[in-house]
DNA sequence: CCACAAATATGATGATCATCATATTTGGAG
DNA sequence: CTCCAAATATGATGATCATCATATTTGTGG
């Protein structure tokens, strides 16, 4: 019964190709908000990125609130999918201090358009609507909830949810700060004083555990 | 010779008139653009705000990007006299904690339009005009020099500028993120998990000093 | 091979916005 | 008391934008 959800329609059918134009809008529409901000990309901006005219936008979704929505959606699912390829079998904090060498990297701040969506939209999180924040708060407790489980358990003196909402923040915070800077030395020396941070926590960490 | 930069003019004079305007049209700017971001508000709800009308702007202010170049070093400013008003005698850690517990408030996440530049801004500042980016590095780096002042000096394992810059992007990320999260008990929790991240790496501090 | 329906394109519409040209108000000098 | 210049107001202009109505294209079943 759930076969036609999983099964992909063949791309040749009518259905198909509009399945495909739909996840292109998609795909540009979370590249062009995490670029520009949910209020600096346009709709017909988007539709040209994906080979589209304007016009046939309402036939894939319903306004663009919605579309921002579901990029939203889309960028966090993709978020996971990167944390899984990074950490490949690392375990524990091993795991974690992969993760934060990658996020915390130039190549991270450079890459607006394709990055964490916690560190390219904490700004402008507050001022969507209600689907778009829910879709946002729904992606913040993923994370939190994928950091712990490479996090020790709790246990006196130390409880592993604030600790990944600390490093959360630590991490977009820095990010969106290195991106926000125009001087190049202040930004990387952000990155840097973010990630030494972090490193050195988990080390007090591991020494506790 | 620096006379005239001191004195205000009379409120009386045309001048003087000219001048108020120019100050309520500024404080005005920097509360919206907090609020809304840069691209969200208009000239003329900003000129409303500060009780005129739209067309006299530009015999104000050259250019949108102007004012908001001149809002963000006067929202600087602001943190900078606040900062001082709230720490008051206390010296050292003690001063920082103070600020810490104040900034990682909720009365300081409720109030976006009045609250830091950088927890407000960071997402934004990136795509700014030169002028405004040169006034928040500007402001990032006052901040980061007011910090390190309550700091330990440099000695072996201790980088007061990193430990500086770890802080304003945990801080300023913790307060971006709790606006951004729609869940008022999330919310809660991220600016509590901040706070005693920081405080806690404030206690190690003290016990090596 | 043809016609229908789904997908996409073309082309408005009304709203909002930065900017500017011109008109009106008003404090103060004569 | 009158008139000038500075300050502010009124009212365009052209651009951008979300949304929608209508036309055109195109794959596919008959």
């Amino acid at each position: 019964m759930p076969a036609h959800q999983i099964e992909p329609a063949p791309a040749e059918t009518t259905v198909g190709r509009k399945a495909a134009s739909h996840e292109k809008i998609l795909r540009e529409a979370a590249r062009a908000i995490r670029a520009k901000g949910p209020a600096g990309v346009g709709v017909a901006s988007i539709m040209q990125a994906a080979g589209l005219t304007h016009g046939g936008f309402y036939a894939h979704f319903g306004s663009k609130d919605d579309l921002v929505a579901a990029a939203i959606h889309s960028m966090f699912a993709e978020s996971a999918a990167r944390f899984a390829r990074r950490v490949g079998e690392a375990q524990g904090l091993a795991a974690l201090r992969l993760w934060i060498d990658g996020y915390l990297s130039a190549a991270h701040r450079d890459d607006r358009a394709r990055g964490c969506a916690v560190a390219a939209l904490s700004g402008d999180a507050a001022r969507l609507d209600r689907q778009a924040r829910a879709a946002f708060d729904a992606g913040i407790a993923g994370i939190a909830a994928r950091y712990m489980r490479y996090l020790p358990k709790r246990r006196r003196g130390f409880d592993p949810r604030a600790f990944a909402l600390a490093m959360i923040t630590q991490l977009a915070g820095a990010v969106a700060l290195s991106r926000a800077v125009a001087d190049r030395t202040l930004s990387d020396a952000i990155l840097d004083a973010a990630r030494r941070s972090l490193q050195a926590r988990l080390d007090t960490l591991a020494g506790v555990a």
